[in-house]
DNA sequence: AAACTATTCAATAGAATAATTGATTAGTTG
DNA sequence: CAACTAATCAATTATTCTATTGAATAGTTT
């Protein structure tokens, strides 16, 4: 086989790859799909997008195969085609948050509105649980917590956080998480649980940052 | 700030980065950098596309802050814009080397009508060093060898390889490596070698892997 | 079987991307 | 300063991508 043959074939079918998680949309479905396997119509609402469209990334995801399907009844369930997607999808937004200032600077400035400025690394964490008791909130649905949470967590869906508020020690530091860096319910829960006199924060990333990292889990 | 004006700008600056990436000619030109900086026209000597067009290319990748220049003389020399964006590229390449069948085939493929289908992985390589005395060949021009080599590597370039063969012990294991997987020169150098009838082997990666790895390089 | 839900498909129009060509700018050399 | 080299720019055409719309398909429920 020629060289430029070999060049031009690998080339291009890693740029099919590339150009596949080149869309704002499809990455928003790759970080989402990293919780679990979501139904078109599920990853339409999470993404804002209509159904049609949404079938239409989720159609070039696969193709790519980065995705892969699973029906149930009349439903199609979508779900990452394994962890080294995952990776690559980190790996490209770690690249986004070191290199554009742009990126850093827009979540800031959210956090700020949220008064979730002040932010625990994974690692951080994990430290500190280890030094003293600490309440961890897992605050993202609770099929996504069944199928995998940071060892020790509480669950409690930010929609139901008002509610069941009085469940948590008011003399511990409460740490939040959710999806990942860009997931807001974190931000949501620091926001609710420092107008009430709660001392705290979000950990800066999410679920799957803590669990490619080794760290201690648990499943339901 | 709004929930969905926050993740729009944040996945669209990401979209940005990754469709900068989402071209084959681009991402050669990443692989190439990985190396050292080039000149225009040095990269577009490399990879077989005339000067305007990979002045195009490079101009979307330093739109999009993976790489940076610098001018010497009338000559503008590019490189990467940090170790980040290599560590992006790789995990987008080990994905397609992973998920894509068609990738591993054609590598395969190639690799056959080389001879050089017995590979060694870094680690092996690492692990082999300690064991036995080996001779390790840097087949990569020597402008790239200078800016850091697999320590106890010689350095032939593999235009120069036949000429100097003789310089090379025959009672021992020789191991060719180059830029990386994609790159051919370990190819040509395995196939010389073997017909030579030296025990040769080509590294299944390259410098840049070895060098993120932590294993052990050298500067000249 | 009819009504309903979830998903996919097909067609469209507007926008973005890519390679080519030739012109232009910046810098060097004789 | 004229001739040359390296890089960029501008204009063009063909191709691909995207969101929207409405229709078609597959499966469930009544």
């Amino acid at each position: 086989m020629e060289k430029r043959t070999f060049k031009n074939k690998v080339y291009q079918q890693l740029a099919n790859i590339v150009k596949a998680m080149s869309n704002p949309h499809r990455l928003e479905i790759l970080e989402l799909l990293a919780q679990g396997q979501f139904s078109v119509a599920e990853i339409a609402e999470e993404t804002d997008i209509t159904g049609a469209n949404a079938s239409q990334h989720l159609q070039v995801l696969k193709q790519a195969q980065l995705v892969e399907t699973q029906r149930d009844g009349n439903r199609v369930y979508y779900q990452l085609a394994g962890q080294s997607v995952y990776k690559a999808w980190k790996a490209l937004r770690d690249l986004g948050i070191e290199r554009i200032a742009e990126i850093e600077r827009v979540i800031q400035q959210f956090r700020e509105s949220r008064q979730s400025l002040e932010t625990l690394s994974s690692d951080q964490l994990a430290e500190k649980m280890k030094q003293e008791d600490i309440t961890i909130v897992d605050v993202r649905p609770q099929q996504e917590f069944d199928e995998g949470h940071i060892a020790g967590a509480l669950n409690i869906p930010v929609g139901d956080l008002s509610e069941k508020m009085d469940e948590l020690p008011k003399d511990q530091e409460v740490v939040a998480y959710c999806r990942g860096p860009f997931c807001v319910f974190a931000d949501d829960a620091v926001e609710l649980l420092r107008n009430k006199g709660f001392n705290a924060k979000r950990l800066d990333e999410g679920y799957p940052e803590w669990m490619i990292e080794q760290l201690p889990i648990e499943q339901s």
